[in-house]
Order: C-alpha cells, then sequence, then structure tokens
DNA sequence: TGAAAGGTCGCAAACGTTTACGATCCTTGT
DNA sequence: ACAAGGATCGTAAACGTTTGCGACCTTTCA
C-alpha cells in the first residue's frame, strides 16, 4: 500500500533524492553510468512519479476536464472517446463529469473542475445558454466549447457548419424531386437556430415554402420525438419529405410512422442530423447529415493544448464541414 | 489566471492561514464569528480550495479511475454514466481512461492512474485475461472489475448471472415452440463461456440438440457478426432461431438475414444479449437479455468506496440477475 | 604545475494545504 | 484573588516533487 518515492530509491541508491529526479527527468547535469544505475534501481524497486507532487511545483497537473451533458448520448461519447484518446496520446489525462440536464449542474462541475485544477476544459454545452452560465470561470482556464456554436461570443469553439448541413441535405431532398419539405425540430439553441436557417436558405432558392413543426421547449430524445410526430401525424399529411433536426428525433419520427403505417420512404422521404452509430444499423438506414466528430474532437484538444502550452490568447472559431450521408430512408416520391 | 490561496485570504482577514482552513472545514476549535466573516471572506474574494496540495496531505485524492476498453461502446458508456453520477455524489471524481484493442495499453493506463494516485480503480475489462494482466497493480489500489466475470479469482466484481441470462433465453424460445436453436458466439472469455453454459444447460434440460457456432477468435461487433452471419447464411438454415451471445452479433446477423431475404422473426427468431440501447429502436425491436446496467455501476462503486473508505479487504463477488426483455425478433415458428 | 573550465551532484526552497502542538486570553469556581 | 480550565488562534512540520545555486572533483591547457 504504501509507495515507495524518490527518497526511497536515493537512499538504495547512495545519491541525494534530487538526483534521482535528475536522472528520471533527462537532465544533462548528471552522469551517464549514474543515470542508468538509477533508472534501472527505480523500476526494480517499482517507483512510479507521484504526480500530485509533481503539479504542485510544476503548476501543470496536464489534466483536462471533459463536461459533456450525458456521456451515454452516442453523439458525445463518441467525441469524449477521441477526445480521450488524442489528450492522453499528448500526455493528457481526462476527468469526466456529466452536467445533466440542468444548467446548475454545468456550473457546479466547472467550479470542482477548477479545484482540480485542471489545465483547460473542454464542455459540450447543454445549451447555447451555457456560455453566459459558466463565463465566471472561462477566464481562469483555457477553454474550448465543442458541438455549439457561440457565433461571434468572445470563445473559442469547434462545430460543424449547421447551416450548411441542413442546406445540402434539403437540397438533396429538392434533387430527389421533394416540392414540399416538413422541417421538424427546434429554434431556441443556437445551433438548431443555425439549422433552421440552412433550411430556410434552401428553400428561398429553391422557390420551396417554408414549413416547420417546431418542438420548442423540449429535449430532443427518441421518445420526444416519437411523442411529437404522433401528434403530427394525426393531422393531414401534405408534404412528402421531413428534415428532422436531430437524428434522434428522426429515429422518434421513424417510429411514430412505422406504428402509424406511413412508409418510410414509400410515402414519406426522412433524413436526420448528426449520423449518430444507431443511423446505420439494418432496418434503420437513416439518411442523415454527418458531423465529423472524430475531426472534432481532435481540433478541439489541438485548440486547447495550443493555449495551455502556448498561452495563445486568441479566440478562434473552427467550423468543420458536413456531409451528406445516403442511406435508405430518402426516394423519389410518387 | 493567478489563483487566490488561503494565504491570500489569510492576509485580507488579519489572521493565520491556518484559521482560515480550520473555518472552512468546519473545525470545532474556532469562534463562530471568525469563521463567518472568513467564509464569507472566501467566497468575496472567489477562494476554492486546491485539491491537488490538499491531496498532498490527506493522502487522498478522492479520484477514481475509471478504465473501459472504448467509451464508445454504448454498454460501457451507460456504465461510465451512472458510475460518474454516483461517484460524484459521493464526493469522487473520474478520472476516464479508454483501455483500446490491446493488452498492452490496458496495463499502461492502469500504471498511469496509480501515478496519478487515484483511490481506487473501476476497471471494465478487455477480455478474461485482464485480471493476470493489472496482476501487479491491483494489490496497490482497490479495485473492481466492472462487467466480467473473474470466477473465484482473488478480486472483488459486479456482473449479470450471465449462465443464467442465456437459460431463460433459450428457455423462452423452447417455450414458444422452437426446438433447433443455434447458439452463435464465442466462447474463450469467461463472460461468454458462461453464456454458453446457460445454453448447454437448457438444452440438456429441454432434450435440444446443442448446436454452435463459433466466432472465436474475433471482436464482437456489427460488422464481424455480419461477416459471419453471411457465412453461416450460406448453408442450409436447419434451424428456427438463433441465440446470439451479444446484441452487437445479433445486429449483425439481421442485417445479414435482411440482406438475404431471410425473413426474420417470420422464418428465423432471434435474440440478443445485453440490451443496449439500440436495440430498443423502431424496425430493431430486438428480443434480448437485459444486464442492470445501472445497478452494476452503483453496486460497483459502493463496494469500491467500501474499499477504499473502509479498507474492506475481502473478495466479494456481486452477480446481479439478467431479465428477459420480450420483444419483436422472436415468435413462433411455422 | 597551476588555474580555469566543465562535469556531477547535494542543499534547500517552493508549491498550497492539513493538523498536532503550543501559546495566549478569558472565564469560572472556590 | 488566584488557579484551573476551556476557548481561540498561531507556529511549524509534513506530503513528494522540481530546480536554482553552490560545492566539489576531474580534466585540460598554458
Amino acid at each position: 500500500m504504501k509507495s515507495v518515492t524518490l527518497k526511497d530509491v536515493a537512499k538504495a541508491a547512495g545519491v541525494s533524492y534530487a538526483t534521482v529526479s535528475r536522472a528520471l527527468s533527462g537532465s544533462p547535469q548528471i552522469g551517464s553510468e549514474t543515470r542508468e544505475r538509477i533508472i534501472k534501481l527505480c523500476d526494480e524497486m517499482g517507483y512510479t512519479t507521484n504526480y500530485v507532487a509533481r503539479s504542485m511545483v510544476m503548476k501543470k497537473t496536464d489534466l483536462i476536464g471533459l463536461v459533456v451533458p450525458s456521456i451515454e448520448n452516442q453523439f458525445m461519447s463518441e467525441l469524449a472517446y477521441y477526445a480521450e484518446m488524442s489528450a492522453r496520446a499528448h500526455g493528457y489525462n481526462i476527468m469526466l463529469c456529466n452536467s445533466g440536464p440542468d444548467l446548475k449542474q454545468e456550473k457546479t462541475v466547472v467550479k470542482l473542475l477548477l479545484g482540480r485544477q485542471v489545465d483547460g476544459i473542454l464542455i459540450v454545452p447543454q445549451s447555447s445558454r451555457t456560455y453566459e452560465n459558466i463565463r465566471a470561470y472561462t477566464d481562469q482556464v483555457p477553454t474550448v466549447f465543442l458541438g455549439e456554436n457561440l457565433r461571434d461570443q468572445p470563445q473559442s469553439y469547434v462545430t460543424v457548419d449547421n447551416s450548411r448541413g441542413t442546406y445540402i441535405g434539403t437540397k438533396y431532398l429538392y434533387e430527389l424531386g421533394h416540392r414540399d419539405i416538413l422541417y421538424f425540430g427546434r429554434r431556441h439553441s443556437t445551433t438548431h437556430q443555425l439549422r433552421a436557417e440552412g433550411y430556410m436558405k434552401a428553400c428561398q432558392e429553391l422557390g420551396l415554402q417554408q414549413r416547420f413543426f417546431n418542438s420548442e421547449f423540449s429535449r430532443s430524445s427518441i421518445n420526444n420525438g416519437y411523442q411529437l410526430a404522433k401528434d403530427l401525424f394525426s393531422q393531414p399529411i401534405d408534404y412528402s419529405a421531413i428534415f428532422a433536426s436531430t437524428d434522434s428525433n428522426a429515429l422518434g419520427i421513424l417510429k411514430a410512422a412505422d406504428e402509424m403505417r406511413i412508409d418510410v420512404p414509400g410515402r414519406l422521404s426522412l433524413i436526420g442530423f448528426d449520423n449518430i452509430p444507431s443511423t446505420g444499423l439494418p432496418r434503420i438506414d437513416l439518411t442523415t447529415i454527418e458531423q465529423p466528430k472524430r475531426d472534432m474532437a481532435l481540433q478541439a484538444v489541438d485548440m486547447l493544448r495550443d493555449k495551455i502550452e502556448n498561452g495563445t490568447q486568441g479566440y478562434v472559431h473552427q467550423i468543420l464541414l458536413p456531409s451528406l450521408i445516403k442511406r435508405g430512408t430518402c426516394r423519389e416520391p410518387d
């Protein structure tokens, strides 16, 4: 249980513990023969450097706080995977916090992370209000926002070009022959505002009527999309395609459609957004817009590392390109 | 950037910094009026206690290392979610590490976590060899294994009763009328050995022939299951149901079946294991065996906390009950 | 042969806490 | 009035590192 310290190996080697420290860190001011002797002795005795003591004097913990609303979400767990892998490859460890559904938790965990002396924070915001919410802390530690567009607010973030995503999506539907496309989604977060804008822009260019079914004031989940879609389908269906602002919503719509015997894609084409793994499943095979999650995560940690290691001060907005994933839920209308 | 320390507020309050520390920690040996004065001053100055300095003297980091093969896996991300929530509710933070596909990484991250001075380690093993792999470290820090059965090896773990899961699953298929049930899965991990055993036991009791299609030496993934199932279906299908040892495998089988126009569940019933979220999706609707992931995670951190806080030494094996989730991929045979 | 130069290594301070111990002051009981 | 005791606070050590500075020894060149 008692771990071996520098002092222990120093005593065993017959040198001061400063020498041992220098041997391990590869300092030039040390004899090569003593260095090798000490290094060998170190792993004989099973010495591992105590990172908390090290952090204390170095004023650097090599720790990155990762805040996500919920790690069980497929989108976030994929971001987390690549973020952790990349961070560790560069010598950082990840401290994971779920911020849950309420804004208060978000503030709480960020404060917690600050107490832990993390070198930087990577945060997947709950909503566009997150920025205001944790504003008091973001100047105390390098921070980058991931997955949410903060427009021109003074923070660094990396997202996908949301409006372009819906733009190319509706254009694709148009090219398939669809002329009545319903947009299904909420708009009170910036991300979703932008997605709606992309749809609107495409409609304008193509001379299409803009038709919205709002899921305002509700969380984006399969069950939620399902409930809303049941309402939607109880009214006459005078459109041939639905653009769901989220894959989760699209999945809910699909469930409602199947239940009410509305053929997808026969009667109704459906397209989602995010390209979460579930969309690629057999029988689902949902056409969607891909967010380059791997690239987003890698860019985010690179950005954060740049702030941490080089003290870069400015705010950089990295906006990656979405792409269309053609699958089975979109087809020419009758 | 420079954070405020105990010394700073002590100077501002005109007391020694030991007094401030005592005021914050709620020590009895301090005047109530000075305590309140100091506490008010603390959040006026925005003081947050430095956890790494605190850990140094307390010899306790309130940190739990969580090692999972891949956090993007739905099963693991759900475990991670509940584990983090429960851990934080009890004052611990989670340090997340993906151990990836190879055993070496598993060893590496555990060693890393030890250097970080975590109070305990929660590990979802890659395979049953994991125990041997990290054996050298498990006596240095409280450890509990999650999701893998280590039989009677000297370690604490929490899993589901795997053999009971397949047992009730095949019994269910039998009751539906199936008499030729194929078991699809590998057997070289203990977990999968147990699952196979449950199937075998049920077959014996019911007088059924045991039929295996081995996916040995391969990772359990949708693609892998798909490839194997294509091989399987190129041969005559003289069975009416398949028990897939994993939901991922079941999904791959489903994909292959759809492609080769084998009707599920019309011609072939299919049941999986794990009840990952994807199985509940519309159109998938896979019958499966549920692992109580939330309970597993909560029990695991409770077990770990007991070891950490009370120094409990023994090895406890917590084996939770699986349950059958009846959905749409199982039906009476023709 | 002498001193300067360079190579090795030890001493000690510092990082920000917690806490045992001692010091001081005030209260209280006889 | 005096001692005992309790309440309150300060002093200092400790946790395990890193690193600037100085000390010592060896080499090398004039």
